[in-house]
DNA sequence: TGCAAAATAGTACGGTCGTTCTATTTTTTA
DNA sequence: TAAAAAATAGAACGACCGTACTATTTTGCA
């Protein structure tokens, strides 16, 4: 099972050149302290809602100079896209590819996800408020968003494969169906918060 | 069965006097087709995104002239929500409850449902994006919502109930964990589109 | 048909938004 | 430590928002 892909799409094009050196220029420290506030600001309110006025309040800056770490709002909204999927890979994906293939793996998936939404039960879940937000709404964002989830709904629908190979399941069992039905209730736990 | 109950929170205040003997006065003709547009708007970039002067741009009317017929926007999107619940009602629930009761029942409420969700495949659900818009936005709208999906819920729970007495399912199911499920694969379905 | 009432338009206000431009401060480097 | 570079602040812009007020037009009834 291949690693959740790096997804070029959501790329960060100043990431390659990480401080000239040792530790992280202020710039880049501030840029992350930013960025943990607007993660937190778009779980509650979701990227729409994001504002950057409302952002420089919470951080304690003024408004072009949190502006200007990130060009446009569309940049902003995608940097908080790329993090938020960086950490739910942490969180959800690679604990769960040390279990064994199969059945094991699948809940274990699962297990970490749900541990998340109990997490996100006051604040939500971006990519579902995003997947909303977005849904009629063409662009980069919605680029980012789309990819986003679908590289971890490809995730999810390989492990039911490699758990059918395995002989876990059912030779019965449609693989597409059933990831589809696992990803249904996450969701609905979601709706329920 | 009861019907879906009438909702209190949702109730029209001018409803009650429609229109001094047979027609419908001119005011409230053009309210009706505002609200169609608004629905219609609602649907395709959520409660939220809903503004006066988008809906006056459709209409070819003035804001304010849209305005006067609910006073607020926040009426407004109780309209919008009432509206919507009606239709909700009208296309997905009584059409159902001419079935017999028990599993017909239920089958007739999920396929009326499913074939809602194709139609609204490309403009959305409003009790969904508006879940998302305002689950963290207590008030009014917020309220109306809520009351909304909970009576459809309701609905959906007694006939499962009902399916059970009547013999339908395994006495082993577990009732409210069906009418779960039947909603999460609803979501999902509204997920992928 | 005429008059009151209802419906609609027009204008303006205060607010927030993203963004731009220019100053000022802070940090890094030579 | 001085100069260069980066980071941040501040003010202003145009656009859109909801809403309040005041005209004007349209409608419905006596």
């Amino acid at each position: 099972m291949p690693p959740l892909s790096p997804l070029t799409i959501l790329a960060d094009p100043a990431g390659q050149t990480p401080a000239r050196g040792r530790g992280l220029h202020k710039g880049q420290q501030t840029k992350q302290a930013i960025l943990e506030a607007a993660l937190a600001l778009a779980s509650q309110i979701g990227l729409e809602g994001l504002s950057i006025g409302a952002l420089a309040d919470v951080t304690h800056m003024s408004k072009s100079g949190v502006f200007a770490h990130f060009g446009s709002r569309e940049e902003l909204q995608i940097s908080v896209i790329r993090e938020y999927y960086t950490r739910f890979a942490d969180e959800v994906f690679y604990p769960a590819m040390q279990q064994p293939r199969g059945l094991p793996r699948i809940k274990a998936l699962f297990d970490n996800w749900m541990q998340r939404v109990a997490v996100e039960i006051q604040s939500g879940c971006i990519f579902i408020s995003g997947a909303v937000e977005f849904d009629d709404r063409p662009g980069p964002v919605r680029d980012a968003l789309a990819s986003s989830v679908q590289a971890w709904l490809d995730a999810l629908y390989r492990a039911v494969v490699q758990a059918k190979q395995e002989g876990h399941l059912l030779q019965s069992a449609d693989e597409e169906q059933m990831a589809f039905e696992i990803h249904a209730l996450i969701l609905a736990l979601h709706y329920e918060a």
